[in-house]
DNA sequence: AATCGTGCCAACCGCGGAAAC
DNA sequence: GGTTTCCGCGGTTGGCACGAT
């Protein structure tokens, strides 16, 4: 089921993720958002690829994915959509609060698929295989459900359940801003007052200046008030090759800047 | 107990579109 | 207006789990 872990050509991971890169992936996104996938990695003291840690993120990590089997009204609505869209998962998916397209494209082939093929069949064919068609009944789908719910599988349970409630506060529409503190309207960001404040600036110094880095450039963002923002406490210890995505943009090349704004 | 076949799903890959330059 | 960069989407693959033989 997953991938073992290899190095590519350019030496960066590929396969399974494990707990630690989750975590680091978790903890970075949910502090600074993505503001630019291809070098977000670097920053996070990961080495993946940014579609890679994109897609980890919108699968798996993202608050407010919903793991588990489907229920019967949402494979009601599956089949309704791909009848009325095709293979248009993120079409599909927008309808479906909580899932991913990966997820709903692959429960379409491995469960859907059969029944439209199924649907097809003449009436009498269809009930005789019917009650196998009812897969979300068996030992080990309720296995999967029990054991996949649990998305912050890393966090201790008081933390947890806290951060489970800001979730649940989550419009389930929002799908286009991935949830995520800076995705949304932070896109095309004017990064210039940033370079206002200490360029230096550490993760390890944030906390106290955190909420006017947050308040600041991405003002605009108002869509993710909904969620009440993260809660920091819940956090995983801030790891220490973590960096500051613009001051080590402005250590590492921006040099002639730094020479301007001093 | 060993082997084989199938189901399942996380992750990868390649492409197209949008935005930035 | 052309080129480059980045993102998102959909198709496909790799490999584990598990049942059948």
């Amino acid at each position: 089921m997953v991938r073992t872990t290899g190095i590519d050509k350019s030496g960066l991971k590929k396969g399974a993720w494990s707990e630690e890169e989750d975590n680091k992936l978790r903890a970075y996104v949910l502090r600074y958002g993505h503001w630019n996938w291809q070098q977000l990695p670097k920053f996070a003291g990961l080495s993946r690829c940014g579609k890679s840690c994109r897609l980890r993120w919108m699968n798996y990590l993202r608050p407010g994915v919903k793991r588990g089997s489907f229920s019967e009204e949402e494979e009601e609505l599956i089949l309704k959509l791909h009848k009325e869209l095709g293979n248009r998962w993120s079409a599909i998916t927008a309808r479906l609060p909580g899932r991913t397209d990966n997820e709903v494209k692959n429960y379409w082939h491995t469960h859907l698929r059969k029944r439209t093929k199924q649907d097809s069949k003449p009436k009498d064919k269809i009930e005789q295989t019917s009650e196998r068609s009812q897969p979300m009944e068996s030992d080990a789908d309720q296995n999967k459900e029990s054991s996949a719910i649990s998305i912050f599988h890393s966090t201790t349970d008081q933390n947890r359940s806290g951060l489970e409630t800001e979730i649940a506060a989550v419009p389930a529409a929002d799908t286009n801003c991935e949830l995520s503190p800076l995705s949304c309207g932070s896109k095309h960001f004017d990064g210039g007052d940033w370079f206002g404040e200490d360029s230096n600036s550490s993760v390890e110094s944030l906390p106290e200046s955190f909420e006017s880095f947050w308040s600041e450039p991405f003002a605009l963002d108002t869509s993710y008030s909904n969620l009440k923002v993260i809660n920091y406490d819940w956090l995983p210890p801030v790891e220490e090759e973590f960096t500051y995505p613009f001051s080590s943009f402005l250590d590492e090349d921006m040099d002639w800047f730094h020479e301007l704004i001093q």
